[in-house]
DNA sequence: GCAAAAGTGTTGTCCTTACACCCATGC
DNA sequence: GCATGGGTGTAAGGACAACACTTTTGC
């Protein structure tokens, strides 16, 4: 019979990291938050935002407190998207960290803290980042696209209340594809979970669209549980 | 301009371990590998296989290091679901671990290393584990269900050759379903990667059926990339 | 010959796709 | 009145669900 608090002790300790890949949507493209590192190595390269664990954190918390103080929102949708851990992928030492994924509306929100140049970036601009954050950033792009198709993320990077074409873009932009207009709108009508809002769109040049809500009660209610055996 | 040695000396330092969620499909059904813990607080509870993370080993190499010491399979599905965090989570005090699932063909290995009353267990008789081990295998139950559905991971668990009735029987054991036989048999004639190997069933005690295999190379080109919104 | 599972087709319903015209607003 | 995007319906094709009988083998 083993004491685990002497096993733990006989474990290699190791710095752990959170890092957020916070994505934005604004003039129908998709955005990251992202940072100049200031580390000697990767001066001026593009970086996540991230921090240690502190101890007795849990890595949820410790995403969370990264997402709060940039850009101090709270109840946004923040997930655990994977682990990075080759030895040699920080110039400090072996770091491991825990990469996040968080959604929200660009227009929601004052950037806090704007050091080290905080800037919303469009995603298929991005060529190279510091450390392996270009690798990190495309995993979670594509969890993203996958995640985007089965869940309602969408309206996570829109206003409360937003209009279909607005939607629309959202996915287009996220999944690099055109989808028919009105097929579209027949899809998001015959599930049954946004609500008109009887407003209209207000300055734009053109014929205002309605704005809707999304129904997440409706959606809950509704939603799938078994999909089909599909690839 | 920072100096990330600097740096990173100032992070604060974790034990990490991995933990192996290895599911294996038997007897018409879902099982998974498990030890009895030899940790004092939890005594003869059943436990996941883990270890903690060498140093210099990244995460992936070091669940290999699990799966291969118990099943001596190398070249096995294996792929990182979770990293747990909860700073009371492990009675030893602050203990990270991140967590594996892999599937693989019980009656195609010897299990290697039985101490710790090294066994498999089926799914859904598991009611108590040690430490937060109920709630992971959970999650990887979760994971595996939506998985299969949407990857050909259920030939993970069957031999190289396997009649459709095994199949669906993968199918009925993890997704907790009733298949229609004629339906099934249909879907996976038109997704067309089955190869006929002109053999039948043998020592059974009704009409043989066929044997068939996977045929990966037809799956890589004829998997699907753009699934559609559906939520 | 009996038990047990293999093998096989059709029909109706629903979902998906493709596609074109008029409408409301700002300028 | 013109430019811009908003809003709408239909028809064809494909996928899915429901459903029953004959065949082959071991015993």
């Amino acid at each position: 019979m083993i004491d685990p608090i002497k096993l733990v002790q006989t474990y290699p300790q190791v710095p752990l990291t959170v890092d957020c890949v916070i994505f934005g949507f604004d003039e129908n493209s998709l955005k990251v938050l992202l940072i100049k590192s200031d580390l000697s190595q990767y001066h001026g390269k593009l970086s996540l935002l991230g921090d240690n664990v502190h101890t007795h954190e849990d890595l949820d918390t410790a995403a969370n407190r990264v997402l709060v103080q940039r850009t101090g929102m709270t109840n946004v949708f923040l997930e655990q998207v994977h682990t990075f851990s080759k030895p040699d992928r920080h110039p400090g030492g072996r770091v491991v960290t825990t990469v996040y994924a968080s959604l929200l509306n660009v227009k929601h929100h004052e950037l806090l803290l704007h050091d080290n140049e905080l800037k919303w970036h469009t995603v298929n601009e991005i060529s190279e980042m510091a450390f392996d954050h270009k690798q990190i950033l495309d995993l979670c792009t594509s969890w993203l696209r996958k995640r985007v198709q089965e869940q309602p993320l969408a309206f996570n990077l829109l206003p409360v209340k937003f209009s279909l074409r607005q939607l629309q873009n959202v996915y287009e932009a996220i999944l690099d594809i055109k989808l028919d207009r009105r097929n579209f709108r027949k899809k998001f009508a015959t599930m049954g979970f946004l609500n008109d809002t009887n407003q209209l769109e207000t300055n734009v040049t053109h014929r205002p669209g309605k704005l809707y809500t999304f129904d997440f009660v409706q959606y809950q209610q509704k939603k799938k549980h078994f999909i089909g055996i599909d690839f």
